[in-house]
DNA sequence: TAGATTGTTAATCGATTAACAATC
DNA sequence: TAGATTGTTAATCGATTAACAATC
């Protein structure tokens, strides 16, 4: 996972293989909220913004926006603070999101429905543009106006399409063999709702949407007053 | 967030105000992973596992599964491993996983439908008991066999029927609204799908699904030979 | 200018890993 | 017993925070 180094780097700052300045994967996952907080500032007219107003409103400290932008350059104004849509543009473009990145879909149940006619992707850099599932059922039906392919064509449509994104939605049991064939086609990033961990080669990014482990670990906290099942 | 202490605590060990042991949330957040495993490998008849095999199935290291289990006690035994089956129980009953949980589902639009047709709560220590939306065009109407209320009954519902954990899946704008009503009937922890940053007394717990986020972190490391939009 | 806020460094904090004595 | 693997400590690594000189 190689950085882009958009200014010149600090001397104390590690490099990679290539050279570049390696990023905190940890930094790059902040990204995102950054320019979806400023992007909602730019829409309510709000042309500037300190560190100290945009930590209050994501929920971070003033100081971890201030280092996290120090590794790509400097973008503010001492006793002003940042121009709102200009940092806005600056960390899209500095997450690639200067662009629209094609997307192929497998799994059309209920979730991959859903994913299929989800208004969000498209206005934040991403288009499905391929669906696939698995067996017959589904094949040849439309979803949000796009035919059903057999995953039989994942790889040859993904390579055809130069489709670099893949969004992974099916039973669990099927998912390792759809993210082979993904990379095969030549994917680098896998959105993975299926529970179980896939194996890829460490040049393929992963994320995992899992909502059964992120409630399973709030109950712990839970301060649970029933004895119900104790 | 305070933690359960099942052993004598390590004199070297954090204390919360309580006097309990403070087990760092990171660690919490990747119990459910662990049970998750185990209980596959229980399913698949195998009874033992080593920290070094269970690692792999993972893709973490031993060292840190040996050290995540000691917050907790000891649970193997050296030169054989770990019982998979009671590891798995162990652990699930830390994280208070021995009981079902009811949960409140706000908002039924296509990801809310497909969250409240998921098979996989259930079986995972979670019931969907009450399903809300906004305005009258989908009160009345069922979802998996259950009435969609009014979301003016949030609130009480919660209320009469104790639930303590909330599912977000509005639009963005009302999000923060039904979080706060969801914490007024005492819910302690809520599943936010919604691409806000939710404000809650911090008693209560918060993980995000967010998709788009997800995707737009994971563009940074594409290795793009495309030229569209640069 | 005076006040505010950035960008950056060093200090602190916390998490991961390596190593190994204990022990099954 | 010999071999394997745990549980735990100390060392290392990495991320966050506090502080402040630079500067708008």
């Amino acid at each position: 996972m190689g950085g882009v180094l958009l200014e010149p780097s600090p001397a104390s700052a590690l490099f990679d293989s290539n050279g570049e300045q390696q990023i905190p994967d940890i930094v790059i996952r902040r990204l995102p909220i950054y320019v979806r907080t400023l992007r909602a500032l730019t829409d309510a007219d709000v042309r500037s913004v300190s560190s100290e107003e945009l930590a209050d409103l994501i929920g971070v400290t003033a100081a971890q926006i201030r280092r996290d932008l120090s590794y790509f350059g400097k973008f503010g104004k001492q006793g002003k603070g940042y121009d709102t849509h200009f940092l806005a543009q600056t960390i899209a473009r500095i997450l690639r999101l200067d662009r629209q990145w094609p997307v192929a879909l497998v799994g059309l149940g209920n979730l991959g429905r859903a994913i299929a006619n989800y208004r969000g992707f498209t206005p934040s850099s991403f288009s499905i543009v391929a669906v696939f599932d698995r067996g017959s059922r589904n094949v040849g039906n439309c979803v949000n106006d796009m035919e059903i392919l057999h995953d039989d064509h994942l790889t040859d449509t993904i390579v055809r399409e130069r489709i670099r994104i893949g969004i992974i939605a099916t039973p669990k049991s099927y998912a390792q063999d759809i993210a082979d064939r993904m990379v095969a086609g030549g994917v680098e990033a896998i959105l993975n709702y299926a529970p179980v961990i896939l194996k890829v080669p460490d040049t393929v990014t992963i994320r995992e949407i899992d909502p059964v482990s992120a409630l399973q670990s709030m109950t712990y906290y839970v301060h649970d007053r029933s004895t119900i099942g104790r």
